[in-house]
DNA sequence: GTCTATAAGGTGATAGAC
DNA sequence: GTCTATCACCTTATAGAC
C-alpha cells in the first residue's frame, strides 16, 4: 500500500488523462505530449503501456462508450407505469449527460471516422433493445398510448435528451444569444419538460 | 469567356474542394494536400489564395453555416395554419438534411473548438427568431396549442430533425442493428412523422 | 498564376541509460 | 518503470523559377 488513495499508478494515470484530452480534442486533434503532461508522465512512458495512439484511444473510447450507454436499458425495467419510467429515464439521463457534457459529442464525431470500432464493442456489449421494444408494443396493445413505431419512439426521446447538450454553442448562441444562464435554465427545465412532451404526444385521453 | 461552363476558376474550385475535405475530416483531421489534389491543383497555389489552413477553414465554414440555416426561418412566414407551418418546416428541412448529412455533425464539432468564430458570424447574419417566439406566442393565445416555452418547442422540433442525421452511425447501429435500409426507410417516414409527433403533443383538442 | 523544391517546425514512435 | 535524446516522417508554409 504505497499510494495514497488519491494516488492512481500511471496505467489509470494515463488513461484518465487520455480521456480528458481525447475528448476535448477528438483523435485528429490530440496529441501525445499534452496527454503525457496532463498525466504527470513523460510521453515515452504512453508508448511503453499503450503502443500507438490509435491503440490508446481505440481503449478510451471504448471505456468512455461502455460507461455510457449499458445501465440505461435497466431503466426502463421494473413494474411501473410506462409514463413514469419515460420520466425517470430522461431524468436520470440529463442528470449523467449534465455531468458530461462532451461525452456524446466526442461518440458521435469519433464513430464517423471508424464505424467498425462501434460495431465490435456494441456486439462485444450484447446490447439489445429488444425488451424496450416490447414494452412499448405492450403499452400500444393495451392502449394507453397512441400506434406509433417503437424505434420511432426511443429515436425521439434520445433525441429530445441528446440534442441540446451535443448542439450546446449552436442553441446557446442562436436560441438564447448567448446567455449561459438561460441555457442552463433550459437544461434544468428539460429534465421534466421533455417527458411531459413525449407523453403528451403519445397519452390517449379519451 | 475562356472557361467552359462545367469548368471553374481556381479559387472556387479550392473553396470546393476545401468543403469537401473539411466536412468530412474536420478542420484537424484534413490535409492541405488532399484539397490539393481533390482540387486538381498545387498546394502552393493554396497558399497562394488564401494564406493559411485556418484563413481557408473559415471562409469554408461561413460558407456552409450562412448556406443552412437562413432561409429556414422564412418557412414560419406567411398566412398558412400553424400546424401546417411545421409540417412545411420539418419537410423542408430533412430533404435539406438528407442532401447534406455530413453538414450538422460538421457545423457542431467545430463550433465547440472554436464558438466565437460562430458568434461574429451570426451578428453578421443578423439572425433573428423573435418573429418565431411571437407567432407560438399567438396561437398559445388563442389556444390552438398548449402552454410551452416557444424557445422549448424550436429546440424539440430541430432537436428531433437534426439527431437522427448527425446521430446516424449511432442510430443505425444500435436501433437498426447496422440496417442502412432500415435508417434510410426510418428517414423518410420522419418527414411526416416528426411533424405528427409534434403537433400530437401541442395540439389543444377539446 | 502555377509550378517544383525546400525550409521550419511539429508529431508519433523508438533506443538506450538509469 | 521511467527518463532523456533522437529518429523518421509528416505538415504547413514559403522561395523562386517559369
Amino acid at each position: 500500500m504505497v499510494n495514497r488513495m488519491t494516488e492512481k499508478n500511471t496505467e489509470e494515470k494515463i488513461v484518465r488523462a487520455a480521456e480528458k484530452v481525447f475528448i476535448e480534442k477528438g483523435l485528429a486533434g490530440a496529441r501525445m505530449q499534452e496527454i503525457a503532461d496532463e498525466a504527470g508522465i513523460n510521453k515515452a512512458l504512453l508508448h511503453y503501456y499503450y503502443r500507438s495512439k490509435e491503440k490508446l484511444f481505440g481503449i478510451v473510447f471504448q471505456t468512455v462508450f461502455k460507461g455510457f450507454v449499458p445501465n440505461l436499458l435497466k431503466l426502463f425495467e421494473g413494474p411501473e407505469d410506462f409514463f413514469t419510467k419515460i420520466e425517470r429515464f430522461v431524468f436520470v439521463y440529463l442528470n449523467l449527460l449534465e455531468k458530461n457534457p462532451n461525452i456524446p459529442g466526442f461518440i458521435i464525431h469519433e464513430i464517423g471516422n471508424n464505424p467498425e470500432r462501434l460495431v465490435s464493442i456494441i456486439r462485444a456489449m450484447d446490447i439489445n433493445l429488444q425488451p424496450v421494444f416490447d414494452i412499448i408494443e405492450d403499452e400500444i396493445e393495451k392502449k394507453t398510448i397512441k400506434q406509433i413505431d417503437p424505434s420511432e419512439l426511443i429515436i425521439n426521446i434520445l433525441a429530445l435528451s441528446i440534442f441540446p447538450i451535443v448542439a450546446k454553442p449552436l442553441v446557446q448562441t442562436i436560441v438564447f444569444k448567448g446567455s449561459e444562464k438561460d441555457y442552463k435554465e433550459m437544461l434544468e427545465k428539460r429534465k421534466t419538460a421533455i417527458a411531459r412532451f413525449v407523453i403528451s404526444a403519445i397519452k390517449i385521453t379519451d
